[in-house]
DNA sequence: CTTGACCTTGCACTCAAGTGCAAGGTCAAT
DNA sequence: ATTGACCTTGCACTTGAGTGCAAGGTCAAG
């Protein structure tokens, strides 16, 4: 039989805080494999690996709804297989769109720098009319 | 005299919601220049530069309340000068990161997706185990 | 047998940026 | 003079992902 973890020794396994296990079986992500005598939360090691799972989707941009429906897929299924991929790509436009958009945020912020430290001592701040401007051609 | 805009037509100029004009409002941002005799808002066309350059502010990623900042800097001071640059080094470094960040979520989405078709018709599932291993490298 | 660290539950609150609704006033056209 | 579109105010609600708090139970050490 493998480790028994308790809830603050799931989470700092997991590194996230306590509280945010508890709110993760609230919304039926996590539930504890068993209780203890005194009602304490038991966890396995697939708990904790759940939770790593849910972390690492979340760092990629899945809402934990997304990682409810991911985890909740019947797998091995054609079907499934199918609806994680929509998934995926349905994602990955996302953040190509969201990369595009950064991009450009990136050079209009480093346009305004650049003038703003031209003027240095002037009235730098027609930044402000820069981005004004950019309002304009967007 | 310019152009005054009731509150409706400032917005569909703007292209935003009417409702999302008096959130402006509430939270500091616009004010309406004058009254009509039946007390409806009255903007002029500088209300509706300041909703744009709010808009164009907030695309690349500042709050409102860094939008509220910028707007009542004082302007034309060196003091104000520095601080709006710092301001902008400060979104810079966020969006430089946040675009790091996105440029591995897009690598580890997209190699996902490759496993996901290589193995179309099998159990194209262990997408997730993939998922469940980046969790661990990370 | 008490102290302190940990656990339980339930409920309310946070943040940002709005949205929705009710009850009523205004305005232009028919 | 009555529609209908637009406006006013104030207040409450939304979303997503948690955080905080109170009142109490449990457990191991000293």
């Amino acid at each position: 039989m493998s480790k028994q973890y308790t809830v603050s020794q799931l989470a700092h396994a997991a590194e996230i805080p306590t509280t945010t296990v508890r709110y993760y079986e609230r919304v039926g992500l996590v539930e504890p494999e068993d209780r203890s005598a005194g009602n304490y939360r038991l966890y396995s090691e697939g708990s904790l690996r759940k939770l790593k799972f849910i972390r690492a989707a979340q760092a990629i941009g899945f809402t934990l709804d997304d990682v409810k429906a991911l985890l909740s897929t019947p797998s091995n299924t054609a079907a499934s297989c199918r609806e994680v991929q929509s998934r995926i790509e349905d994602r990955l436009s996302e953040v190509d769109q969201r990369l595009k958009d950064l991009r450009h945020v990136q050079r209009v912020l480093k346009e305004s720098l650049e003038k703003c430290k031209d003027t240095e001592q002037l009235d730098c701040c027609h930044v402000i009319e820069t981005l004004r401007e950019t309002s304009e051609t967007k």
